[in-house]
DNA sequence: TTCGATTTGTTCGTATGTATT
DNA sequence: TAATACATACGAACAAATCGA
């Protein structure tokens, strides 16, 4: 029996899980925020008892998982919004033809609301739960190509509000992860082609009717409990969406 | 210097990747097939005169790329396309409301030709080289959802006519390795939203004009190298497109 | 059913290489 | 240059699953 660091659990489970989930949760808890170091495997390995390859180990599958960041002779990091490398994970538009780049945004609308049973549902919500709702406009190359709504539940963005949103620099999640110290790590997309409603239409600037794609996304914290719902409409005139399957193990 | 099994490369890399090319080029030369269990870590540690962790750490990411399968007890085998598992891997549509399900296959077309500019370039061909064309519908729970347009390098599958494409069963790729031992094991996808051509329109049961998702995809081989073309046409009335954007490591 | 051989899974430990500061 | 941190490689021991005798 190996109990190191036994939590009580029903099943014992492999060390090196119990070491993952500890070091979960001390980011949960903000132990080691966004773009810090996380204490070096040796000093890790005393302080839970473990060798250095059990701690290597539950460090691998949280690097896999792109919630860790390795850099040899640096440290170990707290992967952060704050770089193109995540932040092309996140966002799955390209131009057809020209390099990849990353947009700008505009917001739109800004305003706070009861959630609807979709959010409800979608966010883990209690009923009448309320939420921000925000419309933003990405423009590549300074065209308009990707309309957003994003749903968030209220409570966990106290005091959020147009000026921060406007005001940030980088990407939304960037925000979340700076001001209230939320971490997407993992996001899920249902794709679909719809006719563009009017107001879709007008703002991606086709005409009414056309098939434009249409995006269901829930993006996930620690743990897998989500944060936000986002419905978006792109302009595939001249971009597209890349799904490119995991290439696997880092080349 | 660790040159076990030096192969006079210019820059010295991990012995492990050495491993893991050795193992990648054994499946390429088949001398272990689709299926097959592959000799057991201590005896490839032994033949390669490496550890048994280095050949495991190998092995490691030929499993993250999901071109192995470990089993503890029994032996680590060649992914195959004749489970189901595999099979959601590479067929990303579902009910928007029902449980997951595998498709039916229906030949509508099929022909030799002479590859197009686009699909020399997607399959890294010879001006002029001749290639298999099919056409297929998909069908779920008896509806046609999509419409798939397929090329292939026509050199790389020879023999191949209507009665194969009829007669087999599994997915096509299933075909592509059980005949001609070529295992797809990544695919690259970019999705658009289109108006239905009258053509598809008419098979996917929809309005002409109406919208549909589009899809072009590449698969790959090992070694990346392209061995089919794709193109997709779904009807997403009642069905999307599923990017679950890959959760890492194994829970 | 039991047992033993085989195979992968987990954990430990150590030594050395390489990148960073 | 020295210290630190991750990366690679080796080896050993035991656990857990599988399979056939």
């Amino acid at each position: 029996m190996h109990d190191a660091l036994s939590t009580g659990l029903p099943t014992t489970q492999p060390l090196y899980k119990e070491v993952k989930l500890r070091l979960t949760r001390g980011l949960v808890e903000g132990v080691w925020k966004s773009g810090e170091v996380i204490p070096s495997e040796s000093r890790l390995a005393t302080r839970f008892a473990v060798s250095i390859g059990t701690i290597r180990k539950a460090i691998d599958e949280l690097v896999a998982e792109q919630i860790l960041v390795r850099q040899q002779g640096r440290g170990t990091f707290v992967a952060t919004h704050t770089e193109d490398r995540t932040a092309f994970y996140f966002f799955h538009i390209a131009g057809k033809h020209e390099p990849r780049e990353l947009p700008a945004h505009e917001l739109l609308a800004f305003r706070r609301a009861k959630a609807d049973p979709e959010a409800e549902r979608a966010l883990g919500l209690e009923r009448g739960a309320r939420v921000c709702v925000m419309r933003n406009v990405l423009t590549l190359s300074g065209k308009p190509v990707v309309l957003d709504d994003i749903t968030i539940p209220a409570e966990r963005f106290p005091g959020l509000d147009e000026a921060a949103l406007r005001g940030r620099e980088g990407t939304i999640y960037g925000l979340y992860e700076a001001r209230y110290r939320i971490n997407v790590v993992r996001i899920a997309e249902r794709l679909s082609a719809v006719p563009a409603e009017a107001d879709v239409a007008t703002i991606l600037g086709v005409k009414a009717r056309a098939p434009v794609l249409f995006i269901r996304r829930i993006a996930y914290t620690y743990h897998d409990a989500p944060v936000e719902l986002r419905k978006s409409w792109v302009n595939t005139e001249a971009h597209e969406y890349v799904s490119d399957l995991w290439k696997g193990a880092p080349r």
